[in-house]
DNA sequence: CGTGTGATTGACGCCTGTCAACGTCTGTGG
DNA sequence: CCACAGACGTTGACAGGCGTCAATCACACG
């Protein structure tokens, strides 16, 4: 599953501006260079598993992973997606919890990981750190509570057109409007929480209406602004 | 709107087991009481409104708060309760963002005020104060995204029997099995993401099922595992 | 006693989930 | 090179959960 390539250095991804490590001094740039593992996935590979206690974090150095959750009848349920720069794990790490979702990549990943004690000594000794992990973590909790009033109060139809205006803010789309991100059918179901089969009816909808284009996996945005009135999507 | 009462003692707070302030040292312990406000609320106040800038955070000593967000249609979305003992608002102040949710009291509550500059200044001296916010904050996180999957995955109706549970669980039942929490049909539908007309119903089907009783706003647990069951609650 | 808020009930219909069948594409093994 | 399996996508039929609208009732309060 994992295959050797070349190793990002931390030095590198600390230049990166929307990395936690920024606050770190050069001395713990070095500390955490010698800690971290470091490793290459793909599309499928399981990163860590819902259930599992974590004995550390994971820094995504490239690639695109999803971290969903499963439900009673086996359905899962997407949470977020994460991307270069973003910490995953660190919830269950800082909780002292069991973790509550599952990571999987869905875009060929390069991603470093970074036990517990490593995490918590930066935290311990490095207040800016600590203080910008906070931060991650109440911006996520404000998403987290927006999508949770969305997904009560939108129907099916608003939460796809929301969620394909999300999709192309965060992933973006080529020179052609076409979403970088690829998803499947099933993957929209278990964002918006609905049934594949409505999905596809859906985006058959929004291609008829001529909102979007659809070719297999590849979705191409033609009216942006329809899709945000249509789901509610204010900026 | 706010009653002079007693000033509760953040010294006695402090004893109190599910206090953040709990790993404050005896100085930090004396600033934040002179730092802080403390006032008293009765049903129906707010004490701070989303979309608004808060300066500062809040840790209720008495009484329930419930935060909710507004969607497009004006209906609320019940986000989460708090309280004795429970911090909130201290979201926007580390995250740097507007609030996210009203915090509205729903039982007459005492409730003290943290100025941010307090909150920082404790998070940047004190690691072990910080530490604690942050496992607060993950763990809230973590209670959000169950929160997700189950208002997508689950029926209204498994979605109430959950809330039941629970309502029972958070705030406890009196000598006679009734939930000590009171609610409006209206807050029900808020919390699971329905009509009021839907809660009514359920509500009565539950009470046609021995599951529950109901004379007002009152609610009487009678068959907890059944509720359980329907809910799919496991533990 | 009028007013307002909350609770209840009924009618109605659409959105959406489920089931089933079928098409498409890709990779694998013979 | 072909057959086959398996994953994914598509479409149709169908029912029922649940939202909406409207009318009525219960109760508290000024």
């Amino acid at each position: 599953m994992k295959i050797k390539q070349v190793t990002p250095i931390c030095d590198e991804c600390e230049k990166n501006i929307r990395s936690i490590f920024k606050k770190l001094t050069d001395e713990e740039v070095n500390e955490l260079t010698f800690e971290k593992g470091c490793a290459f996935y793909k599309r499928g590979d399981i990163i860590y598993h819902e259930g599992n206690r974590p004995n550390g974090s994971y820094c995504i150095s490239k690639g695109i992973v999803k971290l969903f959750k499963t439900g009673v009848e086996g359905k899962d349920q997407i949470i977020k997606f994460a991307k270069k720069g973003d910490i995953i794990g660190y919830r269950s790490v800082l909780s002292g919890e069991l973790s509550c979702t599952t990571a999987k990549v869905i875009e060929d990943a390069t991603i470093c990981f970074i036990p517990s004690s490593t995490m918590i000594s930066f935290m311990k000794n490095n207040s800016d750190f600590s203080l910008e992990l906070m931060q991650i973590a109440c911006t996520e909790l404000g998403v987290a509570n927006s999508f949770i009033t969305g997904i009560a109060q939108k129907t099916v139809r608003e939460r796809l057109a929301e969620i394909l205006i999300y999709l192309k803010r965060e992933f973006g789309v080529d020179d052609d409007n076409v979403l970088q991100i690829s998803l499947t059918r099933e993957e929209f179901a278990n964002i918006v929480g609905t049934a594949t089969e409505s999905v596809i009816r859906l985006l058959s909808e929004f291609k008829d209406d001529k909102y979007i284009e659809l070719n297999g996996r590849k979705i191409k945005i033609l009216e942006e602004a329809k899709l945000k009135r249509l789901g509610n999507v204010f900026n």
